[in-house]
DNA sequence: ATGAATATATGCATTACGCATATATGTTAT
DNA sequence: ATAACATATATGCGTAATGCATATATTCAT
């Protein structure tokens, strides 16, 4: 039984049903190029409260979607404060956004329709009761 | 920096936002008590193909509802085939499923947002390349 | 007896996180 | 001058939820 193509849970080979945070960081880096710091109070704006995300997941993201070519970086030195290493989307990145986004849209889907059931179930949970002259 | 409480990607200490199988297997039996095999083939019906999941996964995911006090299980033997393990929800388990529910509601919600910011962009260049009479 | 269908289970690997911690550089207050 | 703070990046360790492959057992039809 069972060969996946495109699961619920998986896309390929990866379980990547949670990827918020390089789809997020894919988005902020197509509106324009950004370091860590910066994208972390960016992602804050875009509706992301700071409690909830870890800055050292943010800049091992990063590294790992320059590692799969999604974005480019430069050191950019001049500023105050220290270094930042400033990332640019490639095409490459700016492909696997557009696939990212379709896979939400179907996600999306199949949360409603998990939803969508369990309001049904209430319901007829209610009218039962109600027949019942509860 | 950052201390979790209610993450987007993560309730408590665990990366839950994949628990696909687990709200689905609550929600099937919430509806009627059930064993393994039968659940695979009513999340088929559920919108799930069966190229979508793994057979092994779902027995996993019902031993680890049970350890967690989510379900109950009993060996039902006598019918044709060999024994089934039959499951059936607790109230911890329903008071489970309503949690998750909320949390699929609240994740549904950032989905949107990130669909439609990404939508939004994608206007915003197309009527860019108007003004510059692309 | 052989094979198919039914039924449950486990070992191994991977991914995307969280938390804690380390490191370094400017900037400001004392 | 030094201590504290804000800015900035990175890594080690652990975990949950999954996939894939495989193992085991029972019943039924041929």
């Amino acid at each position: 039984m069972m060969k996946n193509e495109e699961s619920l849970f998986c896309k390929g080979k990866a379980p990547n049903i949670k990827r918020f945070m390089e789809i997020s960081l894919l988005l902020l880096l197509a509106q324009e190029e950004s370091h860590g710091y910066t994208l972390a109070e960016r992602l804050t704006d875009f509706g992301f409260s700071s409690e909830e995300f870890n800055i050292g997941t943010l800049y091992r993201t990063l590294r790992k979607m320059e590692k799969d070519n999604y974005v480019i970086s430069k050191w950019q030195e001049g500023g105050q404060g220290p270094k930042k290493r400033v990332y640019q989307i490639t095409e490459s990145g700016k492909n696997a956004l557009a696939q990212l986004i379709e896979m939400l849209k179907s996600r999306k889907k199949r949360i409603e329709k998990l939803i969508d059931s369990y309001e049904y179930e209430s319901l007829k949970d209610k009218s039962d009761n109600i027949m019942k002259g509860k």
